[in-house]
DNA sequence: TATTTTTTTTAGATTTGCCTAAATTTAATT
DNA sequence: AATTAAATTTAGGCAAATCTAAAAAAAATA
């Protein structure tokens, strides 16, 4: 079945709102794409017959198993442009979002794979997130918050937890990127935010919000 | 200013009728792009209004000098992906034209001028085609159509008329290609086919249709 | 030149995706 | 349980791009 445009960016939406969200609400996704309950609905019609998303009106909705592995063949496309960017490219980290957000559209399956190869059939995007092979499987990062880190418990950045813009400039300040290790100092109760170290770099402190928003891999 | 996707496909195929024919008319543009006069109307409308082509109701329209422009960047973005696709990601040469059709219309010019850099700012696609510079300069071909070679004189095919892949299917069954040296060796008045010859192949016939639509640079 | 044919344009509908405003349903609170 | 508040859906409209059918203009032909 083929998708449009919108519809793909919908069930993209949807399934990277579902990570984090057992209950995706018709206010959640209006939000998340920058557009009107009132057109949600209209959508989650339209994809509930297509076989998307199971939808029962004022009962929420949900992706289909078909719903699932459509959204990993967009998160696939999305995440190798990305690769490419930064790879070859040399894009800057925080810019291969936006342009991939375009790219990943561009539907030809022999497009995908042929790049697949070219790349080396890489396991990860720039932002530590895992990219699905060619039949939609991908490693699950058994990464945690890093707000959720144990003190003094060193750690390597693994992911984001969002592409925004704004997120990825403060770290890019920060000098926080995919693979840097880092371990928690301090805990400041009167706002949750945390103190962390940096290897040759002075300890700063960071954000509930941002610590909240930064996945980290650490040893058992 | 930007421009609809479905603009960009309608400024390119303008700018593709001008290099063959002095006045493009509306069905001549409505057959090219598969589409209806009505709709050619209502789009040169839109065009005019965004001064991308001058247009007088019942007398014909051409682009602006901004349209050719516009147009260039678009022509530019596709043979720099047709060049990427065929060079790096190993397409044969009658399959990039469909894909890069879509790769066209990302817009960001960062992308296209990295991409630019990335392939080593080639000259030609893998048509034998002109790619525009950042500039939006190119290369004249000073090639000719092969029905118009003189007989016995020795030729390189250096780019094809259309890019249909009933065109790049023919051509590939007869292993004509980009570079390819070639000869007339006999014209038939009846049908205006003529037979030509390639080095390590045995002679063959082609049709007038077929001769006209390829492109060959011989020396003078 | 008058008439026929061809080309081009207009008028009115359709589809997709979005909107606002109003209605409906569910959830929360008293 | 009744009422208020929040979330969701419907109704009706708009803009882009398309279509068909009919009208208008230009070109070709008698």
């Amino acid at each position: 079945m083929n998708f449009s445009r919108t519809e793909e960016n919908y069930i993209k939406a949807i399934w990277h709102l579902q990570q984090y969200h057992t209950d995706v609400s018709t206010n959640l996704l209006a939000n998340e794409l920058k557009t009107k309950p009132a057109s949600i609905t209209d959508m989650l019609k339209k994809l509930k017959a297509k076989k998307i998303v199971h939808y029962e009106k004022y009962h929420g909705f949900s992706l289909t198993a078909e719903g699932k592995k459509v959204a990993l063949g967009i998160i696939r496309r999305h995440r190798l442009w990305e690769f490419f960017l930064a790879e070859k490219l040399k894009f800057d980290w925080d810019e291969v979002h936006a342009v991939a957000e375009e790219l990943e559209h561009v539907g030809s399956k022999k497009l995908i794979d042929k790049l697949d190869e070219y790349l080396g059939f890489p396991k990860v995007d720039p932002h530590g997130d895992p990219i699905p092979d060619n039949q939609g499987k991908m490693k699950i990062s058994s990464s945690i918050c890093l707000n959720k880190l144990s003190i003094n418990k060193s750690a390597e950045v693994s992911g984001v937890g969002n592409q925004s813009t704004e997120l990825l400039e403060v770290l890019k300040h920060k000098q926080i990127k995919i693979g840097t290790r880092l371990e928690i100092k301090k805990r400041f109760d009167f706002d949750n935010s945390i103190e962390i170290k940096i290897r040759n770099i002075p300890a700063f402190t960071i954000s509930e919000q941002l610590a909240k928003n930064l996945l980290v891999k650490y040893e058992k």
